[in-house]
DNA sequence: GCTGAAACGTTCACAAT
DNA sequence: ATTGTGAACGTTTCAGC
C-alpha cells in the first residue's frame, strides 16, 4: 500500500469505471501495471469492490430516518445483525457507545412506510424502545474522508 | 425507468464494473442497448456515477463516530454544509428532526484524532454543544434497500 | 515494471421492428 | 421509440522480457 496505490484508489473512488489505461495515464504507469495493483488491492481487501451510486429518491425512497435502539437485557451484536439484515429497508446498522445500544439508518417510501418498518425493527429482537429522527436534508455525503 | 432499468441498476450496484455484454446477458439485451439505457440513467441522475468500495480501516481510518449537534440560535443548513464540507474527516452530515439539529458521521484514525476533529466541528459554526457516540461494530452496510 | 499481440469490450451509424 | 447488427476503435489480459 504505497503512494501509487493510494492515488489509484482515490481515482477509482472518483470514477469506479475508469479504464486501466486512464488510471495509468494519471499515475504514469502502463495499463497492465495498474491492473496488477488493482487486482492486488482487491485481493488484500483494501478495495472491496465496485458499485453504482444510485439516487435513492429515483427508486422511490423519499423518507430517510435514523433510529436509536435501546435493548432490554443482553443481546449479542450477531443476533441484532441477523435480525436487521433481513429487513430490506434497514440500509445501515451500528452498535455504539452511549445511551442507545445501536443506531440504524432506514430508507422508506414515506412516513407511513417508515412506521411499518419501525414495527418490524422492534419485533425482530427484544428491544426496550426506539427513538427516531427523520432526515430533513443531506449536507455531506462521502464514504471515506475527502482526499484531493 | 421500467423493470429492465431496475434490473440493470441492481446488477450495477452489485458490480459497478460489469461489462455491457455481461449486463445484457442477464437481462436479454444486446450490449449497445444496455449502454444506451445506462447512459440515459446517468443523464437522468438515477445513477449518479460509479465508485470503488474501500475498506476505511485499510486507509488508517479505524475510529468511526456519530456526533449529534445542538445549535445555538438559527443557522441555515447551507451554512452548516459549507462549514462541514471543508472538514475532511466529516464523511456524512444530515439535518434531522428531534432534539439535535444535525447528525454527523466522522472517520478518524484514533480517539485522540476524533477529539481534535470534534474541536474543529464545534468551532466551525455557532454550536451549543455536541454528543458523540463511537461506533463499536458495523452490523449492516448497504447504500440502498436490499433487492434480490 | 514494460512491450506486443490476441481476445474482448465499447461505441458508433444504420437498418429493422 | 427502442432494438439488434456490424465494423472500427480502444481496452484487457496474457506471456515473455
Amino acid at each position: 500500500m504505497d503512494d501509487l496505490d493510494r492515488r489509484i484508489v482515490a481515482l477509482l473512488i472518483r470514477d469506479g469505471r475508469a479504464t486501466y489505461a486512464e488510471l495509468g495515464a494519471e499515475v504514469n504507469l502502463s495499463a497492465p501495471a495498474v491492473k496488477r495493483r488493482v487486482d492486488r488491492l482487491l485481493d488484500e481487501g483494501v478495495v472491496r469492490g465496485f458499485t453504482a451510486v444510485v439516487d435513492p429518491a429515483a427508486g422511490g425512497w423519499r423518507t430517510e430516518a435514523f433510529v436509536e435502539v435501546y435493548c432490554s437485557g443482553a443481546i449479542s451484536p450477531e443476533a441484532l445483525r441477523h435480525a436487521w439484515e433481513g429487513i430490506a429497508e434497514v440500509t445501515n446498522a451500528w452498535t455504539i457507545t452511549g445511551q442507545p445500544d445501536a443506531l440504524i439508518r432506514v430508507l422508506a417510501t414515506d412516513v407511513r412506510h417508515l412506521e411499518e418498518v419501525l414495527e418490524r425493527i422492534r419485533s425482530a429482537a427484544s428491544i426496550d424502545h426506539t427513538e427516531t429522527a427523520i432526515v430533513l436534508s443531506t449536507l455531506v455525503d462521502r464514504r471515506v474522508p475527502a482526499s484531493g
